[in-house]
RNA sequence: GCGGCGGUGGUGGAACGGUAGACACGACGGCCUCAAAAGCCGUUGGGCGCAAGCCCGUGCGGGUUCGAAUCCCGCCCGCCGUACCA
């Protein structure tokens, strides 16, 4: 056996310089030969913030086993690679430091290009963009303007999300528990005049499109949640005294009968209107007041006792002609439906308990089957059972509850009191941001002309150089005096650019087109070009991004889809979520907790192979794991092993044959023969179809612990299975992998096609039959391949296990599994 | 509440109706060595037994089946997402 040692940092950086100088994973944008299928194989690009962590070596390493499965598999594969550069870390850094953000990003950006050399991810570099980078942002302002001119981009008035801390507004999607979701600071309402996507539009479209792509299930779960598409009815309800109509949304049209009252949210307009003059007056000011002021999470509390203030007016129900008292109440949200409902205490727990507490009658008029009263005495009775029916309800008592629904709306409809109608929890994406490092919004404002985009030709608005980065309730863009001052491209006089920036979602919203035709300086991509690439056959990420960053690009593709400049309705038809690795102590990583742990010094410990390996051998890749040194260091004693083996076996003059299975097999050399063919197919069947990238490891270390096995088998069997072993693992180890493959045959392992099992290599002659009586295994013996059913059942009755399980009683039935087991089921 | 996922040795995990615990880590023992490191070879779910072997074991309780970690029903626990969404 060889007593040379692994060494790593002699083997990558040698494979690396070769890849760089042959450029070996650029595609070209050429059509490929007759037969040639492209494939498209993308990691989520990193945010360049300091240095590469743990967490993108596990997302590239995943990323690239997938890009070298599919090449040797006969794919052309477009494999790019950029960075999500503009965002609040970076101006955060700017704000203590003075340092620019374009500094310290393109700093970061330095690193991760170096790491993504050094770890030998199989990237095509002469993709490479970055969303900080005016040839690209050029690019995402033009997009803007053409969502601008379908109305799909707009300017509104409205309650946002103010995270005092940041000085910014935030999108509902960057609200967590009422707090800033990078901040963590306690999240207010303003109401201020911000620029919106239209993202509401594509509700429906969204959601049904999930249909259409292979994402794991919880993604979509998350999406359909988000969406949140509920199906009711639009219902008008009359306030005589106001001379106005006030319209609900419902999702329980068949319980209108049991409407006893009426509520408004805090913010609605006419709140103060309608109390004005009444007793109730001031009461509703302070109520409103209050409710304006309290922090959004405090207020969403649920389990928050239900208070409110009566209007001094009433509503009629147009089923039956009854006043309804109005309340406002903060239970009730401006944001969805109509900012007002019908209450319904028998029905619905949140009115069950406004109504208790302020004596409202609770009227039911929904029952089960088989029951003349629902029980409502200590909560409202809102389960769906089957064959229910409506009580109490006029001329649809005693109808089917469902058909009574339709009834109803039917009836409504009829005489202009309402219609069926669709709602939805999704809200429009507020893309604007009050702070410096983004991307500006290429538009101007004009006494005269009012908003007015800037024309293409004007292309990119760039982002000015300021001093000082500090927030202070409107973008630090605005003190760019002569920046800011411009003059209208419609009319010529004096106008303002618009100082805001965009949400960074935006800027990765697209980048995925941008890689496909990335030097285009012409257009954004040429469609033709896209068409060849896109969708995304696989996409892998956290599943942090599962709303935000994939529902924005759903959408984005959807539009621009609309605008024909793509021939795809969905960005990426596959979805991998990978698990995070945790720190040894089993928690998230985090500096506070002091568990990080940083690639680099176990790059230079034991080299890239080791370290991809390990990260995708800890378990399966969409699950948590934590990170175990020891277990880290067991990789490498594997990989030193198969060096070794590489090593001992390679002959002076490779020989390409070591690649083919040797003839005239026996023994030893059959028996690791057959390993390796079955390491082809496990390896095969755990990379292309379930993912088992741990199990495909585990399959290549049993075949090097079978090489130990048998040391004296023949050379050329062992040359084989060894450099089966360095084929199989390139895709995990690809430096080792290329190393020993072109040791043994001479060959670029990369430029092989993927090995197929011989399938006569993977039944041997003889199997263990397991022999078990009632279900337990009694015996086990070894029985020729081909037996059929009826000799294996004789020899498993013959067989002393069994018959001393047997011991009298006796044989019912006699399971067999040809190649398996027999179960012999006595009494 | 709702939605999604999960519960298997000391640990990470295998087994996708057919041998529970592949593979790895850790631990223990041995070989090599003056010694150590490295390496190599064993043993390693629990209990009883000198042994052959037997019994018990996949969160809990039922069920389907010749056979269940796996499928079905009912619980318990954990994680993730979301939530006064009418």
């Amino acid at each position: 056996m060889s007593d040379a040692r692994y060494d790593p940092a002699t083997i990558e950086p040698k494979w690396q310089a070769l890849w760089e100088r042959e450029h070996t994973w650029e595609v070209s944008n050429d059509p490929g030969a007759e037969g040639e299928r492209n494939a498209y194989i993308l990691e989520m690009l990193p945010y360049p913030s300091g240095e590469p962590h743990i967490g993108h070596l596990k997302n590239y390493a995943l990323g690239d086993a997938i890009a070298h499965y599919r090449r040797r598999n006969g794919q052309r594969v477009l494999h790019p690679m950029g960075y999500d550069a503009f965002g609040l870390p970076a101006e955060n850094h700017a704000i203590r430091t003075g340092e620019h953000p374009r500094t310290s990003t393109e700093g970061s950006i330095a690193e991760f290009q170096k790491a993504f050399r050094r770890w030998g991810i199989s990237i095509d570099w002469s993709r490479e963009i970055s969303s900080h980078d005016p040839s690209y942002y050029r690019w995402t302002q033009w997009i803007f303007l053409r969502f601008f001119e379908r109305g799909l981009a707009y300017r509104k008035e409205a309650a946002v999300n103010w995270c005092p801390h940041d000085q910014t507004v935030l999108a509902n999607e960057q609200v967590i528990d009422g707090h800033c979701e990078r901040c963590g600071a306690l999240v207010e309402l303003r109401q201020l005049e911000q620029w919106f996507f239209k993202i509401t539009d594509y509700a429906d479209r969204l959601l049904d499109d999930l249909d259409t792509i292979h994402w794991p299930e919880h993604v979509k779960a998350m999406q359909r949640n988000w969406i949140g598409r509920s199906a009711g009815a639009q219902v008008r309800f009359r306030c005589e005294s106001a001379q106005t109509d006030y319209e609900v949304f419902t999702t329980r049209p068949d319980t209108l009968f049991g409407a006893t009252f009426f509520v408004m949210a805090p913010e609605h307009p006419d709140v103060i209107k309608l109390a004005a003059g009444t007793e109730h007056e001031q009461a509703v000011h302070e109520y409103v007041n209050r409710s304006l002021t309290e922090s959004s999470e405090a207020r969403g509390d649920a389990d928050k006792p239900k208070t409110g203030v009566p209007l001094g007016r009433t509503v009629t129900n147009p089923v039956n002609g009854e006043p309804l008292p109005m309340y406002v109440a903060d239970y009730v949200l401006m944001e969805y439906g109509t900012g007002a409902v019908m209450g319904v205490p028998a029905h619905d727990q949140r009115d069950w308990e406004f109504a208790t507490a302020f004596g409202l009658p609770i009227r039911p008029v929904v029952a089960p089957a088989d029951v003349d009263d629902p029980d409502i005495e200590t909560q409202a009775f809102t389960a769906h059972t089957p064959d229910e029916r409506l009580i109490n309800s006029g001329q649809f008592s005693d109808m089917d509850a469902v058909a009574g629904r339709d009834a109803i709306v039917a009836w409504l409809t009829e005489r202009g009191f309402g219609h069926g109608s669709v709602n939805y929890r999704l809200r429009d994406w507020l893309l604007s941001r009050q702070r410096y490092w983004g991307c500006p919004i290429p538009v101007v404002h004009c006494e005269g002309c009012g908003i007015v985009p800037v024309p293409d030709d004007q292309l990119p608005v760039e982002l000015p150089d300021v001093r000082d980065y500090k927030p202070r309730g409107r973008s630090p863009l605005a003190a760019a005096e002569e920046w800011v001052a411009t003059t209208c491209p419609r009319c010529g006089g004096p106008a303002r650019r618009e100082t805001d920036t965009m949400d960074t979602f935006v800027d990765s919203s697209w980048y995925y087109l941008r890689y496909c035709d990335a030097r285009n300086e012409r257009a954004p991509w040429d469609p033709a070009v896209v068409a060849q690439w896109m969708p995304v056959d696989q996409y892998i990420g956290g599943v942090e991004h599962a709303i935000l960053h994939l529902l924005y690009s759903r959408f984005f593709v959807k539009a621009l889809a609309d605008m024909d400049l793509l021939s795809v309705q969905e960005p990426f038809a596959a979805l991998f979520t990978q698990g995070m690795i945790l720190g040894p102590d089993g928690h998230k990583m985090s500096k506070s907790r002091g568990n990080v742990i940083s690639p680099q010094p176990i790059v230079d410990r034991y080299g890239i192979d080791t370290a991809r390996c390990y990260v995708l051998s800890i378990g399966p890749a969409d699950q948590d794991a934590p990170w175990s040194e020891d277990s880290l260091a067991g990789m490498y004693r594997f990989l030193s092993r198969l060096w070794r083996l590489g090593d001992e076996l390679a002959p002076a003059t490779p020989d390409p044959s070591a690649a083919t299975t040797p003839d005239h097999l026996e023994g030893d050399a059959l028996t690791l023969v057959r390993k390796a063919n079955w390491a082809i197919d496990k390896v095969t069947a755990d990379v292309g179809v379930r993912w088992g990238f741990h199990t495909a490891i585990s399959a290549v270390i049993e075949l090097v612990n079978e090489l130990y096995r048998y040391p004296d088998a023949d050379p050329a069997a062992r040359r084989f299975a060894t450099a089966t072993a360095a084929s199989l693992i390139f895709l995990f180890a690809p430096h080792l992998g290329a190393e020993i493959y072109e040791r043994l045959t001479g060959e670029r392992v990369w430029e092989q096609p993927w090995p197929t099992a011989d399938q006569a290599m993977l039944v041997a002659d003889t199997f263990e039959l397991v022999c078990q009586v009632n279900g337990k295994v009694r015996d086990r013996l070894t029985a020729p391949t081909g037996a059929t059913r009826d000799e294996l059942e004789a020899l498993a009755l013959a067989s002393d296990g069994v018959k001393a399980h047997l011991n009298g009683s006796q044989v019912v039935k006699v399971v067999v599994v040809p190649g398996k087991l027999v179960n012999v089921v006595a009494r």
